[in-house]
DNA sequence: GCGACAG
DNA sequence: ATCTTGTCGC
């Protein structure tokens, strides 16, 4: 068995362990949000927290680090934990919102799964495209985003989340942390250069 | 040559 | 994701 096969075994463990249950939209009051840009070997994370249901900036920032893995489908959270781990490391937020799927995955445990496992905290898979399989019922259109459980939530109150703050198709809150973390991308790049 | 599945 | 100008459309 090689090393992806292994992967895909843990992945469904893992699987096992995510919590699907509603979360009543009158106690959230922070919604957050995290997405990743690249360039070259140099990645880009940002976080963005707004209010909720207002949907206002509350706070927004970016770090950068060096990629340590590479993109490989269905294994994105391979590439993307990492960054994303130091974004939010020390934040607080009471739903996150991540650029990718959760239980909408061929083995139901995509990026938004297990960044909500690893932090224990709700979190919502957004992501622009279905996957080419995933358990029936797992997934949700909102807008012109995919909508999938990410943990601690179930699809019902993760599609009314996504709902409240969608904005042209699209949650606000992710809008603004692709925006972020291509932004500082760059910023980060020409002050290198300098 | 075959397949080509999030970002 | 990223490479990339203008261009078609709401």
């Amino acid at each position: 068995m090689n090393n992806l096969q292994k992967l895909a075994e843990v992945q469904k463990k893992l699987s096992s362990k995510i919590v699907e249950k509603p979360i009543d939209l009158d106690s959230i009051k922070r919604i957050a949000a995290v997405d990743v840009a690249y360039k070259e070997n140099l990645a880009s994370a940002s976080f963005v927290l707004c209010s909720f249901p207002e949907c206002k900036v509350l706070k927004i920032k970016a770090i950068c680090l060096e990629v340590s893995y590479p993109y490989i489908p269905t294994f994105f959270f391979l590439k993307e934990t990492q960054p994303i781990l130091v974004a939010v490391k020390g934040e607080d937020f009471d739903v996150l919102l991540v650029e990718g799927h959760g239980r909408a995955h061929p083995r139901g445990y995509g990026l938004a799964s297990h960044i909500g496992l690893l932090l224990q905290k709700p979190t919502v898979g957004v992501a622009k495209r279905p996957l080419k399989t995933y358990p029936q019922e797992s997934l949700a259109k909102v807008g012109k985003a995919y909508v999938s459980v990410g943990h601690l939530i179930d699809l019902p109150s993760a599609v009314e989340i996504v709902r409240v703050v969608n904005e042209n198709g699209y949650p606000a809150p992710l809008r603004l942390a692709d925006k972020e973390s291509k932004r500082a991308l760059k910023r980060f790049l020409l002050g290198e250069s300098l």
